[in-house]
DNA sequence: TCACAATACCTCGTGTTACGATGTATTCCG
DNA sequence: CGGAATACATCGTAACACGAGGTATTGTGA
């Protein structure tokens, strides 16, 4: 997919990839793989940035010796996902602009 | 609309505001406006882009005393629009990712 | 005549961001 | 013992939108 528009769709997959349950970044990057590639330095800079914008919550466990930790999404990360479905009325209609045909022939 | 979901629709609204017809700076933004709003700044960064990129031809005339330079889209351009519609079922299946319930409820 | 909006173009600096490259450390498999 | 997989992290770079500012002309209203 084209990178530019990657941008605006990843921060909101991140937050899908764990609004159904707590996860990490290894497990999150598998889950989103089949709807959008991401690379592990990405995600982690994602993770940092939604933490900091209060929308996510993270937890350090111990799992087989080797350090993992929990994402947990919060009220405003919930929220960035239901500002997100109020924008895709605006993306559907930049998608009927970009796709109408020339309004002289119909 | 968040400005980092804007940076993957912006190049492809502007080739498809003018490749029903040539037009011009001024006018491509007016166009615009009702589906998504740009900046002078960032639209005329916007066409010199398109423009390095092969996606659009440049003429200049005058109107009325003041310089007007008329975009015209190209086949590569038109390419560019063709190969967004294909990445929209792309874009579909995230929205579907993004908005589905939880599995365990549904 | 003077001020100001609208038209029409352009440049520069800044902050945000995706990603490749690279590094650390452990477990598992042969 | 070596290499893949798991799991985290940092750094530098290039792309990009946009505000601020600039140039120049044509209306428009007091």
């Amino acid at each position: 997919m084209d990178i530019q528009l990657k941008r605006g769709l990843l921060d909101i997959c991140v937050l899908a990839a764990i609004k159904d349950g707590d996860s990490y970044g290894y497990k999150i990057i598998r889950d989103m793989k089949p709807y959008i590639a991401l690379s592990e330095s990405t995600l982690y800079t994602i993770l940092k940035r939604l933490e900091m914008a209060d929308m996510l919550t993270v937890r350090t466990t111990e799992h087989d010796g080797r350090l993992r930790k929990y994402y947990h999404i919060t009220k405003k990360g919930l929220q960035r996902i239901e500002n997100f479905k109020r924008e895709w009325n605006e993306i559907l209609s930049i998608y009927r602009f970009v796709t109408k045909e020339d309004a002289k022939n119909g």
